[in-house]
DNA sequence: ATATCATTTTACGTAAGCGTAAGGTATAGA
DNA sequence: TCTATACCTTACGCTTACGTAAAATGATAT
């Protein structure tokens, strides 16, 4: 059960995204350099079909610019490098530290998210109650 | 108590723009161009300022380009626009014309914000675990 | 009155995030 | 094998949303 690989025509249709964007991202370093077909086509892996997905909910959804992404993405995979290398006691600073800078990283993200739920949460408000008083006027009552 | 205008000056240190985005949405038709000095410089009143903060707020928290705010505003204006004139069954169709085309334009904007609330509650629970895990870590704990 | 700082218009510059065209090669289906 | 797409690299182009510089003028404090 070999892990799946997907063609870029297959990439594009699942992420909505172009090809230019994934090859754009992988020049940024914010995905790695994929596997290739023998004639040089490229073929993504689920690991990096999730990296993608995780890149384009923070581009989305929180508003990061790609540099900002990779500020996080830098962060996670210093961590993972560490997690899956030898852990001697001479690793256990640098993971300490690694573990602090990916903790920084995640508190912002979640301080962002929290601000940002707020703020949605209070237009929301005041977007319901004007469309309300539009659809009472539209329903043809004294307001 | 003639209503307080502002300079420039005060606005970009209120807003946290820069003149030259002020300028940029007047030049765009987002804001109405304001009262002036005797001299030529800007002066901003209270519905204006008001009008700045919700464009910020479609910008920042809904990710709205500036052509997407046109939309909306020109919408809110319309609506205004009818609400202040006289009120004659002529008026009457152009009128439930403009209030449909802002409560869908509001439905539109309320899809937006819950669609990217869920995706941020989410993101939220996601993060949280990860950092919760990174603490764990931290604190020593096996895991 | 004068120095200082803020503001004006005009207009070219810029960074991010891709779009797009060109010219050539791969792959898949009949 | 042939044909129709899909994909490759290279590289210049483009849009949005302002930044920034210049040269002149307005506002304000002393």
């Amino acid at each position: 059960m070999a892990a799946q690989r997907k063609t870029v025509e297959e990439v594009v249709k699942i992420l909505g995204v172009t090809p230019r964007t994934l090859h754009y991202y992988e020049e940024m370093g914010l995905i790695p350099a994929c596997e290739r077909t023998a004639g040089g086509h490229r073929l993504y892996d689920e690991e990096t079909m999730e990296k993608l997905a995780h890149i384009l909910r923070l581009k989305e959804y929180l508003g990061y610019s790609l540099h900002e992404i990779r500020t996080v993405i830098d962060a996670e995979d210093e961590l993972e490098r560490l997690r899956v290398t030898y852990h001697s006691s001479v690793d256990d600073k640098e993971r300490r530290l690694a573990l602090t800078a990916f903790s920084q990283e995640v508190e912002k993200i979640l301080a962002t998210i929290d601000d940002k739920m707020e703020r949605l949460a209070t237009m929301r408000t005041t977007f319901a109650e004007r469309l309300g008083r539009a659809q009472d006027l539209l329903a043809g009552k004294k307001v």
